[in-house]
DNA sequence: GTGAAAGCGCTAACAA
DNA sequence: TTGTTAGCGCTTTCAC
């Protein structure tokens, strides 16, 4: 059975005011009384009672994660590092997902995260439904894009993908494409979106005419990339260059089956573009061309800031954070 | 500030008894009182102190997965089908990540689980460190092979690594194949052994010389697989046409670009196989031949198995499940 | 510098 | 059927 600071207490012939003293040590104890309670805690194996300790100074020590999918990597990647700064701290993860559905966003915010978390991490969560976190002033922190003004403790960390989706753009311009295609995710998927707007301005800031840029929206996984870019490529003209930017990797990936089933070369025919850099993107043959996601840096930023806000109190912490993303030049383009 | 059954009790003219007997449903209390209570509850949107009623009850209503990397696809599939069990019931998940370092897993299993935590999931955990979870007695749940016995309260489910990789030798031989080669982790990944032995036990009982099968041992990645492979191609003789199973599929991703690399065609001149089915693995060209690993079942199961202990109490759950695995044919033997 | 005691919100045994 | 009450393990005033 589990010793608590009564037997402590009893043990060391002391009241179990003290033993709380040394183990909340913030109150003076005299050195040799403090070693002996250290040393009966040590010798009984003694571990503070964690719901006790809740129940009476009001907190859990537990930090909320929302992930839409912790089966996308880069999903688990932001988790990854997001639990390796929390670990170090005292606190814990509970982890919740929300399978990328307002409704379970909703839910999840709602009934479960009264008072059984004191903070709340969500990853890229839909939109709309971040005003729901308002509600409860619990530290909030959202890895994307602030969407409307609200005066909760709301922090936001995310990257600059406008930015990152302008720097395809250059690349492509530099290289000498001449015809351009943006691929992005369904019509409120809003980083997706984000790419496509910064795609859209660095190649008509740079002259080139609109007519030369077609874009598009679409189921952003393997397979609607792939079908989508096999129409794409009926009749097509190798001599006006074509250059894909398709806003994720994964899709990217579909896009770039299609060229092959059609005998087209890549990067010498056409060239793809992806954002993100997932772990495999690497692999794929050419290796894919794409800006980087950091979200390494996301994962530990997100969880800094959580840590900050709790221990600082309301306010004191960054309220935004943008993250620069980086290209990474592979061969697909 | 949030309500508590006190308010409940105040507000209805009830005992706080009462109130604790709806929230509990244990006693019968008048269908009109009831009705009333639960309408002031839904007014005040009151929600039931954990902190509280852990202390009370001595439980946490939280489950401790210990994940070697999330990262990992397998084992990020793994987590996704334990958290759509769990979520299912009222219990949630704290997430550890144990690096696949016997100390991290050890250090989490013992100091931080004492309270916090009314059952443990591990998954695939460095064998000898185990034995660590049976200090204490709190249910527990391991994806992996028992590797001794004891009597503490564990549960094991695990696929069939045996079998699979035997899949895969029938498979080679079908298909004519005459020189083979097994490359597994490092000596002590315990399910990569398993494989191992499994390709090797087919192999060899099925006429093949002993001199026609090469093991191999090392580091489980792309790179440590690719060059191993390219060693291997010197001097290669297409007509004794080799099979190289790799125990993961990561390294079968490494391991197939060395063929690609000289020149030679995957599966006319060479066949590769590896073991886990990525999601990924559909989209390495060609298509990559493997065993399954069940992950979805894996995760399923252990979490439905951890309801059952939690719920039913000590040894009442199964013991050990193991879980098929199926082999799926794509285009590299 | 140390101890006594109240009380965090809840459950369950017991009384009514 | 409902109410009274003790107490889960801990922190924190307030005395001493």
């Amino acid at each position: 059975v589990r010793p608590t600071i009564k037997d402590i207490a009893r043990m060391t012939d002391v009241s179990i005011a003290t033993v709380s003293n040394v183990i909340t040590n913030k109150k003076y104890v005299r050195p040799e009384l403090k070693k002996k309670i250290q040393e009966t805690m040590e010798y009984l194996g003694y571990e503070p009672n964690m719901a006790a300790r809740s129940l009476k100074i009001n907190k859990t020590f537990k930090i909320g994660v929302v992930i839409p999918d912790v089966t996308d990597p880069l999903c688990s990647e932001i988790l990854k590092h997001i639990e390796k700064i929390i670990s170090m701290s005292e606190y814990q993860i509970i982890l919740y997902n929300s399978d990328g559905k307002p409704e379970k966003e909703q839910q999840i915010s709602e009934s479960v995260l009264l008072g059984i978390v004191d903070g709340l991490i969500l990853v890229s969560p839909r939109t709309e439904e971040l005003l729901m976190s308002c509600d409860y002033q619990i530290p909030t922190v959202v890895i994307g894009k602030p969407v409307s003004e609200t005066d909760a403790d709301i922090s936001y960390v995310y990257a600059d993908n406008f930015n990152g989706a302008g720097q395809i753009a250059s690349l492509f311009l530099e290289k000498g494409y001449q015809n351009f295609v943006c691929i992005s995710g369904p019509d409120d998927a809003q980083t997706a979106n984000e790419r496509l707007d910064g795609f859209q301005r660095a190649l008509l800031n740079n002259g080139v005419e609109p007519e030369d840029l077609k874009t598009y929206h679409t189921r952003f996984d393997f397979d609607g990339c792939y079908s989508l870019v096999i129409d794409l490529l009926e009749n097509y003209d190798p001599s006006r260059k074509k250059g894909i930017f398709v806003c994720s990797d994964i899709g990217a990936w579909g896009a770039a089956e299609a060229p092959k089933k059609k005998g087209l070369k890549i990067p010498n025919d056409i060239g793809i573009a992806g954002f993100d850099d997932n772990y495999y993107s690497r692999f794929l043959c050419p290796g894919l061309t794409t800006a980087q996601n950091p979200a390494k840096e996301l994962g530990e930023t997100a969880a800094n800031v959580m840590l900050n806000k709790i221990k600082c109190g309301e306010g004191k912490a960054d309220k935004t954070i943008v993250l620069d993303v980086k290209l990474i030049e592979r061969e697909s383009v």
